[in-house]
RNA sequence: GGCGCGGUACCCAAGUGGUAAGGGAGAGGUCUGCAAAACCUUUAUGCGUCGGUUCGAUUCCGACCCGCGCCUCCA
């Protein structure tokens, strides 16, 4: 079964195929670093993860490429405000921005920079001036003549016949050709950051280096280009705009956009008092896997309300998750394989992969594998699981967590280094007693640990039951949570 | 105003022209030295409201109410 996805430019939904056999080339708009991501960026960027994710699964060699914007008004307002030049500012929220990425998962695309690709840019340019597509303004600004595109507004659905015979021009805009006519390279101004370029001195407007540097790493026709459902217009529209009448070729093929987010219940915006960076969040002592868990538990295109309470229940889902994975890994079986809990998995694989390939129904996909769990549970306490039964069942998890990634517990170290970071950033009043605990759970080592679970199996074993319930119970305080099973003792961190 | 999306149990959230996945929370129970984990039972005759089509609609159509998005370099 094939791939469908929502495509923005048919509003439909297509069957995915790669335009060359077996290799996808996904381009992301990537963040403008000028502060630290907030919790609405990392939505889109999640579930662009997850897409390049199940390419892979899906068996397709991806070539992900994402750009980093390090230059625009309010990086250049910024710096200036800061007194730093343009790369100083930039860096420091581009390693941010790469830190948080990794922090929720998200496997790294190749990034590409504005700054590192200016002649391209430029060179970009005079070709459109060549081909009259564009015009230099009196200033030295330079713009895309929008009348030459007449299939402009197509992804957007937007309709400018009347307004491209420039009848209409705001007075404000004295150089422009027609009001909607956009900027691809703005003229150096006084004291503000720019380049010396065969087209003049300036920097590029915003839409040009997704252009430039998407058709540079992937060619003038890719796959799939994706970003926050706020650049279906103008961004994506004016990309489309210069690079198809420029080439004469259909720019991407699929367009993949992110819908917004809501949190409790309204439109994020730092006036409201809701507004969260991926940091601010782990400060509060939430766990990034919680995170991302409740960021993938809404289809992309659905509006996702973002609440504390949702990612308390993200947590708990998430530790039934792994509580499930320890059981099966932990536990004594006997020999042998059921053809139930044979079929249950590779059932788990294939409602899973039927979910993800309906326009990646993640909430569906999810609840698929909590059946698997449910089930498997049940088998297991009623010795229901043979030993062969384990594997392809941990594989269906496996299959699970290449998408999702939420599995694997090294929430502890992660957070550990946002502590740390506030701390080096004088920002100790914004830890929270909750990351605190959380980062005293990591603290212990895995060594000191076991020494005690040792301790308590000497106790236990001469049914010394309160010297053993000392010992859980001190660990319980350090963020250890001690499981008395059948099969023995099992430890996990809270 | 133009274009678009959504309203499903206490909360989050899938879904289908034939009678409501999954997660969380609550209640009761099983197991257990006690915990924890896990399991079982239970919580929407109901899917914004009102009409229509149909043997049958939550699912299709229409109207209305409510929420939200884009149209302003905010993912």
């Amino acid at each position: 079964m094939a791939l469908r996805l929502y495509n923005t430019m048919s509003s439909r939904i297509e069957e995915f195929h790669p335009l060359r056999d077996n290799e996808v080339r996904m381009y992301a708009c990537g963040p403008t670093v000028y502060d630290y991501g907030h919790i609405g960026n990392f939505r889109t960027f999640v579930a662009v993860d997850l897409l390049y994710r199940y390419f892979r699964q899906s068996g397709y060699g991806v070539r992900y490429v994402m750009n980093i914007t390090d230059v625009d008004d309010k990086i250049i307002r910024n710096a200036a405000r800061d007194g730093v030049s343009v790369q100083q500012y930039t860096a420091r929220y581009e390693k941010a921005f790469v830190e948080d990425a990794a922090m929720i998962n998200i496997e790294p695309p190749k990034l590409v920079r504005a700054t590192e690709n200016i002649p391209q840019m430029a060179e970009f340019v005079s070709r459109l001036v060549e081909k009259r597509l564009a015009y230099r303004a009196d200033d030295g600004s330079y713009y895309f003549r929008i009348a030459k595109f007449p299939e402009y507004g197509k992804l957007s659905k937007k309709d400018f016949k009347g307004m491209l015979d420039g009848a209409r021009v705001d007075v404000d805009e004295y150089d422009k050709d027609s009001a909607r006519d956009f900027a691809l390279w703005k003229a150096a101004k006084p004291d503000e950051a720019s380049w010396d370029t065969p087209i003049g001195a300036g920097r590029p407007g915003w839409h040009l280096e997704c252009s430039v540097m998407s058709m540079q790493e992937l060619g003038e026709s890719f796959d799939l280009h994706a970003g926050g459902e706020d650049l279906v217009f103008p961004h994506h529209e004016n990309e489309i705009a210069q690079s198809e009448s420029l080439t004469g070729k259909p720019f991407a093929h699929f367009w993949f956009h992110a819908r917004f987010l809501l949190v409790e219940g309204e439109k994020m915006s730092k006036s409201s008092g809701n507004f969260f960076t991926l940091r601010d969040l782990v400060l509060k002592g939430h766990k990034p896997s919680s995170i991302r868990y409740l960021l993938t538990s809404v289809p992309y295109r659905n509006q996702l309300n973002f609440t504390f309470d949702g990612l308390k229940q993200a947590a708990v889902s998430v530790e039934r998750l792994r509580n499930f994975r320890l059981r099966l890994s932990a536990g004594n079986f006997p020999a042998g394989a059921t053809p139930e809990m044979q079929s249950l998995a590779s059932e788990t694989v294939d409602r899973m992969r039927a979910a993800l390939d309906d326009d990646l129904n993640t909430a569906q996909a999810q609840g698929a594998i909590f059946e698997m769990v449910r089930q498997s549970n049940a088998a297991f306490d009623t010795d229901g699981i043979k030993q062969d039964d384990v594997a392809p069942l941990l594989a269906a998890l496996a299959k699970f967590d290449e998408i999702f990634a939420v599995l694997d517990d090294d929430d502890g170290p992660k957070m550990k280094r946002v502590f740390e970071w506030a701390s080096g950033e004088g920002r100790e009043k914004d830890i929270s007693n909750e990351l605190h605990e959380a980062i005293q759970s990591g603290a212990q080592s895995d060594a000191d640990i076991e020494e005690k679970i040792a301790q308590m199996k000497a106790a236990r074993a001469a049914r010394d039951f309160k010297a053993s319930d000392v010992l859980r119970a001190e660990l319980a305080e350090a963020g250890i949570i001690v499981e008395i099973t059948k099969d023995g003792i099992r430890w996990r961190r809270k």
